[in-house]
DNA sequence: AATGAATGAGTCTTCATTCAT
DNA sequence: GATGAATGAAGACTCATTCAT
């Protein structure tokens, strides 16, 4: 195992990267973040903390580096779907369909974003952690943006009903989240149930959107 | 510091176990459990480690047994409007809404129910650990079955659209949780913002299930 | 005192392990495995517990690694012996005197083994304490059964008094490793001293066997 | 069980120290000292550890009150024999047989002993403690003297070999000890076994006085 | 670029002991 | 006499991090 060389360790140091945050993500999600140690990633890497430390500065940043790649995902795999034409009830419900399907393409890193969803003590964090966590913050926001407007849109003509902008938010992505903690992809399985799941759930997000609260 | 004793003292072990419980809910709400010490609790207490090891005997029974009054507190708050009259669409408004209203009033508990969702292993579990994480499971199957049937009822008396059931009630728990993620409560306030919040994740809840998944 | 480094650190890993081995058994003999803390033996080798922790898992690996060393070191010392010729007297005086002398050789060791006869929680032992266990006890069987078989001919042919095997082996097991408690090196001292010790024990121990019973 | 009392309970404050002496050499002897909580031992009496701290002032005085109890128990049973006449031989022969038998009747009070051998901190002792450390001190001394009376006049007489006394008399004890490391009493027996036990092991050690250290 | 060794701060946990009742 | 509660010191162990090679 070790001595081997993966794929990755000849395509250059991006690649490198990648395939440690890779794994981070992979045994983050499965046993979290807390009780995953370096070590723990540098075997499933087949290699020692030393080939970690030489890319990324701390455990916190390793974090940090996930969760911002999990938000560029996300929001890359959405905004298609945003920019597409449409009435708001269309562009939402396409929207909704691609929030879940990339949530179980890359399942090991939106796991990490809602572990770590809170626990974020600014103190102590490097320079580096603090930059990765702005952007994150900031492409996070523009993200949700992208809901809120469709949602605004929506409201005010009629299609959706009227109700507190702020809370219909935080309920559609909890909804769309759903999968990130329920979800296991089975081994024989891909297409079919994968397409199922993001019909339902953006269904029922377009549903919650249109019910008065005064229903 | 010491010498002082809280009226928690003079009720009690129950009391006393009880006041323990809230204080290491409130803790690891706040901070999370990992990054919380026993003395964090302690001291938060005005008292040392040994008061809470004289009560629980690990740092996991504690969690375990706060996920279980989590999930009792829920149970016996919704358990009335499952089993008050009503057509599926009103019991389900008013479950929803009682699950929503018990989520602020706990907030603490069940912030540490969300975070501890996953991550636990059997393995090196007490025995006493392991019957909290059975009774919580049990309990929590139950639950969910309250929902389950009124949902199942919903869709064959045609209230609510055909969908596959573990979906839509994944997804449903998810949506009646969400609060539980964002809501703080204000100094001032208390009653009409919950009383929003709750009906409209009520009326969110209630679309969701309507909605049909070809819509 | 951090930076400097003794001859083991110049000599591989096997000789590290070594050194540790030796320090923990120095202190363990000197205060009892109890009342040592790994801080302790840490301190005796310039380091700190982490070093200790690199080489060996646990306090309890320590312990096993020391006893497999002591029998080990005293069964090489003692098989020459066993497989010179000569009648059972002469083999088993060659063979209890070469186990008293490997007693006083390595005191440290053996101090250990005697102190943790007993109590060996199989409970809670990990996969290498276990593994080290079984090892030790293997050999020691091994060991025993060196002087099971010396004594059994030695009775056959008339040598020995007829008496109750096991009671004879234990008997002399511990007859030979009574110095283990009492001996205590002089500063001046060497080779007569301990001469004489063994000779008078080996002495001792043709004798009680010679002893019939019935005497 | 809690709420029962013993007999002991109504027999005065000697037979109850007495009881809790018994429970702590019990405890002590199955799992050893260090390892044996009060808790430990106040749960084998059905009482808390209130009862123990009542009658004793520390966990160190119930194992040196149970040293001292070890050696006056020895000491009382084997003095008859060391004052019946006869011979050096018969006289150390019906010794040592006396010493073997007190070994299995008190087995639990000598194995803390034997375990104790070591590891005595003076500093730290309280009064109470130094106090019966001496007692026991002196008391053993006083108990081996009539040992090595004995050995000495046997070697004078000739009936014993000439050897160093010092070793002979620490070998002796040793040889004498050995059931207190590897007896254990079966459910059914009682005496034939426990005869054997003593004779051979009183033989051997005959034996070993006699021969000579250049046989 | 990567490794093995070492550090040291932080945590859980145990348990002898004290004390109010 | 005895109990339950609480204390606090001590110790094993983990693990992120640093560094020489």
């Amino acid at each position: 195992m070790s001595g081997a060389r993966s794929a990755a360790d000849h395509a250059g140091p991006d690649a490198r990267r990648r395939a440690i945050l890779d794994a981070a993500a992979r045994r983050f999600a499965v046993a979290g973040v807390e009780l995953t140690s370096i070590d723990d990633i540098a075997r499933s890497l087949g290699a020692t903390k030393g080939k970690i430390y030489h890319h990324f500065g701390s455990k916190g940043e390793l974090v940090r580096a996930i969760r911002l790649h999990s938000v560029q995902l996300t929001h890359d795999h959405v905004l298609p779907a945003y920019r597409g034409g449409g009435d708001p009830a269309t562009r939402l419900h396409r929207m909704a369909a691609a929030h879940v399907e990339v949530m179980m393409q890359a399942l090991a890193y939106h796991r990490v974003v809602v572990e770590t969803m809170r626990a974020h003590p600014h103190r102590g964090a490097t320079q580096v952690e603090r930059s990765l966590a702005a952007q994150t913050r900031a492409l996070q926001g523009t993200y949700e943006d992208l809901f809120r407007d469709v949602i605004r849109e929506g409201i005010e003509s009629g299609v959706f009903a009227g109700q507190n902008l702020s809370i219909a938010l935080h309920s559609l992505m909890m909804l769309l989240n759903a999968p990130v903690y329920w979800y296991r992809p089975r081994l024989g399985e891909r297409g079919t149930d994968r397409d199922a799941i993001k019909t339902q759930i953006a269904a029922m997000a377009l549903g919650a959107l249109r019910a008065a609260p005064g229903d």
